[in-house]
DNA sequence: TCCAAATAGATGTATATACATCTATTTTCT
DNA sequence: AGAAAATAGATGTATATACATCTATTTGGA
């Protein structure tokens, strides 16, 4: 199951790359800064928890679009923490790609048809959270 | 839906990996030594195809395998390809990780019951086919 | 109060992944 | 046959990913 989850990571994931490509942006990136639009404002570990990604992952992921300026860190009260927010070319950067990503989700959907698609998306978030709990 | 399915396979890859450490093998490992029993002899190209792997990929993760003498690469009659197979050590080795793995896919079974996991079965490979043709 | 335990991230290291580009070889077309 | 096109992998480079371990800080007892 695993491998097979996995290789349909892997397929979709070229496809979505293929898709962001003229917006400088991976699939990954593009979802961390849509993480970071919804949530305005997070603390490393809890972008983390959202995305079911190890907090050491992000520190790396995080470094990349920091460096291109996307995203803005920022100690937190407690002063362990770094607070994390989109900056103003991140914001750009994410709304310009917006429509990419709507039209390769839209042309997934047609492919797989609005029944499956759906059922697909509650069967991953029922897997994260069956193995995340 | 690329952030959902990477997510998933994020959180599933760490339950397997976890799952397999007894044995030396990451999940990735696992599946390539799993593909290459079933297969018998391959070549690079068409490894790639049947994990919807990059051809470049499998040249990397090949190499590990190879070091630790678990594969061996031969020249195929056409001389631009390498034939992959198990080697001994590498049979022995996946032989010996198959009830760790059958354990943990027995795992998420029970948790997500007969139904979801085959309905997710045949959408990851749906998904996977849809995207690769 | 003060110290042990817990928590948040950073860093070292290893694997996983793919694209662009390169070399070697085979195929195809004339 | 001979050259152009296609194919199989290897290599350079960049990102994605996580674990073990480290430092800095906060929290929870005694």
């Amino acid at each position: 199951m695993c491998a097979n989850l996995r290789r349909a990571a892997r397929a979709l994931t070229q496809l979505y790359d293929e898709a962001l490509r003229p917006t400088g942006l991976r699939a990954t990136q593009f979802t961390v800064l849509q993480a970071l639009s919804l949530t305005r404002e997070v603390s490393q570990r809890r972008l983390g928890e959202i995305l079911a990604m190890d907090s050491t992952t992000l520190t790396r992921t995080l470094d990349i679009l920091i460096r291109h300026g996307w995203v803005a860190k920022r100690p937190g009260k407690d002063r362990r923490e770094r607070r994390l927010l989109l900056a103003k070319p991140g914001e750009i950067r994410f709304e310009s790609a917006l429509p990419y990503w709507q039209k390769v989700q839209a042309t997934v959907r047609a492919q797989l048809g609005n029944e499956r698609w759906d059922a697909f998306e509650s069967l991953t978030n029922e897997v994260t959270f069956a193995v995340t709990d």
